[in-house]
DNA sequence: CATTTCGGTTAAGTATCACTTGAGTGAAGG
DNA sequence: CCTTCACTCAAGTGATACTTAACCGAAATG
């Protein structure tokens, strides 16, 4: 009857009870006797001053009581192991777990993974590629690369990556039919708006404007989406302003060309994110020394081939 | 140094040592004597294979393993208190937390507050206004209202309440200027756009239809939210095709009128929702019962005026 | 600069509680 | 009808969580 917290045992017990919904087999995996499961339960339910199973002869069924206080306790439970699975994990200098969003992931990290493998063995590195926002304090990720752009959250370490740049894309046969900047003033252009929000913008205007080309109608198709935007542009209907790195595939495999100077860098970019203090954890230190070197070598490889011209740029 | 589960009386004086970054604290707050809150957490650290807290003379800091465990044992213990309180109340037959939107709170909930307390004393009713949807079976809330349509969830049970209705609104100024059906073919229209994904659709095209009206062009001020469909009507920007529910504290003020009949149907509803099982419990079935009671009776109050005529409608 | 104070630690002793053993119960199932 | 199975009960035991009391060292105090 009591609206303190019960002894954490007989809870257990009863998480693991109703998530068998059979005393016998929850007996078998806290490796107790069936016994002190029974008392462990009965002792619980004096606290709560109300049964929480209907003992049926041969089974048993949670009452209304437990069915509201099943899903909660394993909520907590599993809470508890994964943080406990988490901090031991911290001792655990073999290993770091990366999560990267799927484009980068597999242009960027993927085709580099050889690399530190080869100048780490001892380190086992594993990816997890998606967006959602992993919390790095309370899940077994180390380390998140992700694209973004504002202050940083205080409870994180951050490093900044790779800038990102947008430039006109569009396929080699539409590049043939305007094969000047100046007649980019009549072909059919492509909006992608999720990166409008940025400031300064990386739209057509301001690319014009950048190029020095007289502004013309903006009309054409809009997407709020990136993938969708290039994916139009990858079927030919127009010129698209997109972000170097979500096109870099498409760039590789000559299946869209980005012939025309210059590209705007946009404010956003890659960041190296891992909770505060642990940068200094030996693994995730050499991931990022080795993230750092490889992000300096492809800045060397890109000018080269004159994808990105950053002098040109910089609108304000 | 083990990877299963330490004892959790250790885990949880590690969790109260980290909230307070004092052991001290820590130890009063769970009424026990420092020296056993030093023991539990050394057999912790012991477990871990690795120190959670590094000694200052007169402090504690938490080391990289122990900021890595805090935030997720303070998850895992919080959701058990949750869970356990909840439970708790499920015996206590004194008090019901019911959730609904904002605008029902405001306009049919709270004014017949006052019934429910008359007719149940000895419930004390809590309203908790809000759109996020709450997990019935897992937080403290009893009771949801949710406008809706679709298939019930099955792990709830779900009861219909309300019908709502569509039907075309303006202000007063508005309706002199257009004072019959037929002069809606000219009026301003305004295109609220959230109820366009019900089936039967609910928009202007359907009105018409089913007013008998010839089609007119379908231009206009488009919106995606109600509540902005509905200022720009007061604002006296044309004529909408508002829901009723939304809309009836402005036609009890008279700051909306709704002259023309028909009003169309919505397939969507107001619903009852609690978890399976607990429909049964006093003040839940109390409370059920008296919101059928005060439907029914707002039904014939609303007919009385003739705002809605329920013969008229269902086009399919 | 000595002294106090405070927060944490250690070690030994103790009370509690979680568990086991073994017998018991009542209904489902052959 | 008798067996079997899942849970319960009571008594005894062992681990564990806790207390007491002494100890330690740095920061604060005079």
């Amino acid at each position: 009857m009591s609206k303190r917290m019960p002894p954490l045992t007989a809870l257990r017990a009863f998480e693991t009870a109703a998530r068998h919904m059979s005393f016998q087999n929850a007996a078998a995996e806290l490796n107790v006797t069936p016994a002190a499961l029974s008392f462990q339960i009965k002792s619980l339910e004096e606290h709560l001053g109300a049964p929480l199973f209907v003992r049926g002869n041969r089974s048993v069924r949670l009452t209304e009581a437990g069915r509201v206080l099943a899903p909660g306790t394993k909520d907590g439970f599993e809470a508890l192991g994964a943080a406990w699975r988490a901090a031991y994990r911290v001792n655990d200098h073999a290993s770091l777990t990366v999560t990267a969003g799927p484009a980068f992931t597999a242009t960027w990290l993927a085709p580099r993974l050889y690399s530190f493998a080869r100048a780490h063995p001892d380190i086992e590195l594993r990816l997890s590629a998606g967006l959602g926002l992993v919390d790095l304090t309370r899940t077994e990720v180390d380390v998140a690369i992700r694209f973004g752009y504002g202050p940083d959250p205080p409870e994180l370490y951050s490093e900044k990556l790779l800038d990102d740049w947008v430039t006109p894309m569009m396929t080699p046969e539409m590049a043939r039919r305007h094969p000047t900047r100046a007649s980019l003033s009549t072909a059919p252009l492509i909006h992608q708006e999720d990166i409008d929000f940025l400031d300064p913008p990386c739209d057509w205007p301001a690319w014009f404007r950048a190029a020095g080309l007289a502004p013309r109608d903006w009309t054409g198709q809009r997407f709020s989406q990136a993938d969708h935007a290039i994916d139009a542009t990858l079927s030919g209907a127009g010129v698209v302003l997109a972000r170097v790195s979500f096109a870099t595939r498409f760039l590789a495999e000559g299946r869209l060309v980005a012939p025309f100077r210059p590209a705007l860098r946009t404010l956003a970019h890659y960041r190296f994110l891992c909770a505060r203090g642990s940068e200094t954890r030996p693994q995730i230190a050499a991931f990022r020394h080795w993230l750092v070197e490889q992000v300096a070598q492809a800045a060397d490889h890109e000018s080269d081939h004159d994808l990105i011209d950053p002098h040109d740029v910089h609108i304000t």
